[in-house]
Order: C-alpha cells, then sequence, then structure tokens
DNA sequence: ATCGAAGGATTGTTGAACAATCCGTAGATT
DNA sequence: AATCTACGGATTGTTCAACAATCCTTCGAT
C-alpha cells in the first residue's frame, strides 16, 4: 500500500532546519491516519512484518510505532501474541467521560483569557458550518476542536496531551456511531449554549452545562454500543 | 553495573502462567528504579550502547524501553542526540501542580466508597508512621501514597495512569527538594485534616483543604526551585 | 576572533538470524 | 465421541552487525 515518503525531499535550497520526523514517528503517523479514518477498525490484528512492508520501512521500525500508539492506547499489545487495535467496551466509555467530565468541567470553571474564549467560540461556528454543508466527518472534528479548545483554556501542556490522547480513544470508537448522520449535529445547540454562557463569564453555569452535555452524552453512546 | 535478570528461572514446576514481563519492560523497570532512587540525575544523559552493556542486553531493547519512558515523561529524547533525565523547569512545576489541582480536587469532592477511605487513612497512618521513624525516603513514599489514594476514589483506570505519571515526574524532581528532612513531615498534619474531613463526609471541605495543600506545595516546591 | 572543514562518536534504521511462544491440526488415548 | 498430546507453521521477542545521517569537537585557515 501507500509508502509514507511525505516530507519532501531534504532537497537543495532551505538551509533552515524543518525537524523531519523519524521514520518511526511517521509510521505513527500514517497508522493514526488509518486508526481516525477508519481504514484499520477496532480488534483487527497489525502484523509486524505485513506493516513494515506495506510501508517500507523496517520490522524494528515498525515496533517503534507501536511501542508509541501502545502508549497512548490506541493499539493493544498482547505479549506474544501481537497488537491490536484497540476496542472499547463499556467501562472504557464510562472511564473516558469519567477523565472528560474531571478535566473538562475543571477548566470551564477556570475560565480563559479573551483569545481562549474566542478559539472555544470558533469551534462551535466551525460545527455549525460543518451542519450546513452536511459534513458529519467535518462536524466530529469540530466537536473535538470544541472540547479541546475548553481544556486549552487552562493552558497546561499535560492536561492538552491527556486531552488529545482520549479525543483519539473517542474517535477511534465513534466508527460505531457516527452511522447516524445526526449525532453531532444534536449537540449543536448544546456548544453554542455553553459559549454563550462562558462568554457572559458565568463560568459555574457553562461548567454545568457542559457537565450535563457530558452525562447525556455519555448516555447515548452507552446505548449505542448496547444496540 | 548490576544485570537484570532478577525474575525467578521460568523453572520446572510451576504450571501457572505469571506472564514475565518482557526484556524491554524490564529495561525500562530497572531504568525507572534508577530513577526514582536518584541514581540518575536530571538532566543525564543517557547513552544507548552503555546502558545496553551495563544491563546485558541489545541496543535495540533499550531503545523500547525508552520510548517507553520518553511517553512517560521521565526522559526527554532529542533527536540525533540522545536521551537525556527530565529536568523539570518551573513551568513544569507548575503544569504537574495544574494537573493535580485538576484530578485530585475533583476526584476529592466526588468522594469514594468505605475501602477507599480507608486507603486514604491507611496512607495518613503510613507517614505518621514514616516521620516517627525519621524515615524522610519512607514519608515521601506515604505522601505519594497519600494522594494516589484520593484520585484512586474515583476508581479511574485512565485517571489513575495520569496521576501515577505525574507522581513519578515529581519523584524526579524532589531529589533537590528532599534534602530538607522536615519536607514531609511538615504536612503530615495537612493530610491528617484533609483525611478527618473526608471521613466525616464533608467533602467540599475536603476539597478546599486539599487545594489549599496543593497552592502551598507549589509554592514551597518553587521555591526551593529558584535558590 | 570568526569561520569552515575534517574526525570521531552516537543515534537512526536496516536486514537477517534465531529463540520463545502461540495457535491450529492431526493423532493417539480413554 | 470427546479429550489430551505432540507436532508444525507462523509471529513475536531479541540479538547482532552493519551503514547512513547527524551532531559535537577540534583543528586549521582566513
Amino acid at each position: 500500500m501507500a509508502t509514507i515518503d511525505s516530507a519532501p525531499a531534504p532537497a537543495s535550497a532551505g538551509r533552515l532546519r524543518v525537524a523531519v520526523p523519524s521514520v518511526a514517528e511517521r509510521v505513527a503517523q500514517e497508522l493514526r491516519r488509518q486508526l481516525a479514518e477508519g481504514t484499520l477498525i477496532p480488534g483487527a490484528r497489525l502484523t509486524e512484518s505485513t506493516i513494515a512492508e506495506d510501508l517500507g520501512v523496517s520490522r524494528n521500525t515498525v515496533r517503534e510505532a507501536f511501542a508509541e500508539l501502545a502508549s497512548e492506547r490506541l493499539v493493544v499489545r498482547h505479549p506474544n501474541r501481537g497488537v491490536f487495535v484497540a476496542s472499547l467496551g463499556a467501562e472504557d466509555i464510562h472511564d473516558v467521560y469519567t477523565v472528560r467530565r474531571f478535566i473538562e468541567v475543571s477548566a470551564m470553571r477556570g475560565g480563559g483569557s479573551p483569545e481562549d474564549v474566542a478559539a472555544v467560540r470558533a469551534a462551535v461556528e466551525e460545527g455549525k458550518r460543518a451542519a450546513a454543508a452536511g459534513d458529519d466527518e467535518a462536524g466530529g472534528t469540530a466537536n473535538q476542536h470544541f472540547h479541546g479548545a475548553i481544556v486549552a483554556m487552562a493552558r497546561s501542556p499535560r492536561l492538552n496531551t491527556v486531552m488529545a490522547q482520549v479525543l483519539a480513544e473517542m474517535r477511534l470508537f465513534f466508527h460505531k456511531a457516527t452511522a447516524d448522520a445526526l449525532f453531532y449535529q444534536r449537540y449543536l445547540p448544546d456548544n453554542e449554549a455553553i459559549c454563550e454562557a462562558l462568554e457572559a463569564g458565568e463560568l459555574d453555569r457553562a461548567a454545568d452545562l457542559l457537565l450535563a452535555y457530558l452525562d447525556r452524552s455519555e448516555d447515548n453512546l452507552a446505548a449505542v454500543h448496547g444496540e
């Protein structure tokens, strides 16, 4: 399949160091892409030699990429058996939402700078445009931007990392749920209301709305899972 | 230096599968130990070949261990330059405490089952014993158990993981601070008060006390850092 | 003193090899 | 027929050796 030689060759001209990511990093990136895109479905097995050949890299390099993805919980290692695309069970969904409740709600109560709030607003508008265009994929992305922007208000690199990983895990799961075209649109009014409360400086109310949203979202997802 | 063949040989008798950790995992564990113990000081460089020889494993295996430690932020990778023991700057300390405020305080407001509360109490008593014995190392460990137990009340594997990583990062930094023998003892009364509020079911008060403790602790640590 | 060109050392990556482990299947046993 | 055991194939875990790419230092020239 597609090779990973995407980065422009370190050709002649530019003397500006661009920090080309390592091969292992590019492999991880490519796998992340396929994971998010849904090419690799949860539970699928990833064979080292196959991927190594497909991407034209060594098995050892694939192995390093696996280690990275495993640390992000996107794949699971079964010793001596191989790595598999992570599949979230009911407990995992609940746990992910627990993390989100902890982090997002606290971030909301802390508020953010005007630029941070503007970023939240921008994500809401992005969602509206996606809905208008009927683009579900973009709608999901916008929703993740919305929640990412909320956490970003805390300006904490570590919290941002945690949140990014959790959102990546959710994206992995959503390929079952997104069959419902209205899944994201349903939450647009919530995002709008939360954002307005935030812009008005009513942080506690915004946090309460966000909490209610998360609870409802979890229930919906659990229902989809149970079907 | 010391080899890593610690696990009892997969001898004859036992048919019970014990899941021997992989070599890479044992290397990571050994490095974690040295990191926590202070043998490896922040900023120190870890040369692949040296460690490979010292532990009697291959360079590739060391590399896998590095990847794991890097994902835990215990070491930092500088591309083409090597990996270094992470050293926390002022921003990092603040960030770590931000994470702790988010997670610990929320967990406290959520409360926990009687067993979970008992675990918190046990950590407090552990700290008292360590103080009585004048054992600073044990005091630090007890303190980490205390805060770990608070987060454990949320019964969230992912939050526990995040907290464990943050505590590991702090341990890395504390080797400067622990010169002050009273560093941990100073916080014993706080832990006691927080625990009592928790046991009394006064979650909000316990959370407020915890928050105040975290703020004070951060200030102290920042002061130590600045000296 | 500044700059640039070797030189050496270390990382990044590859390829091949082998041991260890797992899985499925075919036979043997009851 | 069902269960157990042994075997074989496939994949992972780990090692080793090599080489390219990159960085740091030193040396020398300007």
